[in-house]
DNA sequence: GTCTATAATAGGATAGAC
DNA sequence: GTCTATCCTATTATAGAC
């Protein structure tokens, strides 16, 4: 039987992943220091350690709570109503991104997945659920609008996928690197690209 | 007068960032260590910081190695013929993206751009260039396609330009993280998006 | 210009008290 | 569970010989 609650040691948990993203946010995913998350979070290294073994697993756990919010962009994304066309899609899941400063971390998380197995493993579950909500809605759409592709609509939506969700890379990538990056005009051309 | 010729001093300074280069390729841009490269370089200290100044410069150098090679993409997706479509030129970019090792390291530059001013610069440059190019490339399709889009075709180009370079991006991040991203479906749905 | 050796520091992680 | 204090390793960068 736990010495504390399991609510209290989540929120702990929490509060120290809360710390290690602002940390990330101003250092880098790789530049972050033990030593300044402890700093950063107030406690001590001892409480630190007692929630994660080592900066690798608290990396990771950054990295998750980080993708882990981009459901709530999945979900802003639906539609009651008549299916959203591509352009419309896209654009609503970069209007989240666009609000969420945790989003900033996101290009990070992807240079390190290469380097590390559980931040790969984690990277490529999430962008995969996002992918497949975006097939679903891109069938649904090309199945209300016959004649705008052609061929079996879920084919097309397989087939285009990849395309279309890069659309969220790209802006992130261009938001990081571009001094005088429009984010407006980039949602505008997002809806001209897919206008027909 | 130097005591070497300016030739082998450029030689030498790229023999470091060869090595430099496999470095990142290996530990990631953050993770390389000055003792990791004076290693694989196998020269000494000295020799190296003799020609940068520190870690950073040389990093940066790298970056600059790396992105400026994309110039050679640049010329590939050139045609002389009719203009390419917006697909056909995306696809062609990301056809040399594919043969060349050295692109595994551009997540990596990207992700460190907002940490590091140099890098930024460096990136945003590079990234501007292949836009410029690429406007111009649409900005003729759509001059020599009336009819497939409405308006004045550089107006168009300047909007859509962002949205199209994204398929970059895009194609390098998903390759990073999904573990079953088929790059010839990706290349097929390219060309599908573009179509009309 | 380049080498060897080393200084100076920062980082990750642990031990033991409370 | 958390704190303070500390160990040990790895890292950047320099000094001085050749």
């Amino acid at each position: 039987m736990p010495k504390v609650s399991d609510a209290y040691r989540a929120a702990r948990r929490d509060e120290i992943i809360d710390a290690a993203v602002r940390c990330v946010l101003r250092d880098g995913y790789r530049g972050v220091s033990m030593s300044a998350v402890i700093e950063e979070s107030g406690l001590s290294a001892g409480a630190i350690y007692g929630h994660f073994s080592g900066k690798q697993e608290l990396l990771v756990a950054v990295a998750e709570r980080v993708l882990d919010a981009r459901q709530a962009d999945l979900a802003a994304a639906r539609n009651d109503g008549a299916p959203l066309s591509p352009g419309e899609i896209m654009a609503t899941l970069i209007g989240g991104l666009r609000q969420e400063q945790l989003s900033h971390v996101i290009p990070q998380i992807w240079a390190e997945a290469p380097l590390d197995d559980d931040v790969r493993e984690v990277a490529g579950r999430i962008f995969g659920q996002v992918q497949a909500l975006l097939r679903a809605e891109l069938a649904a759409w090309a199945a209300a609008e016959p004649g705008r592709v052609d061929g079996d609509p879920h084919e097309w939506a397989r087939l285009v996928t990849p395309v279309v969700v890069s659309a969220a890379p790209g802006y992130l990538i261009q938001r990081a690197v571009l001094p005088d990056f429009d984010e407006d005009a980039y949602l505008a051309g997002l809806l001209q690209v897919y206008r027909r």
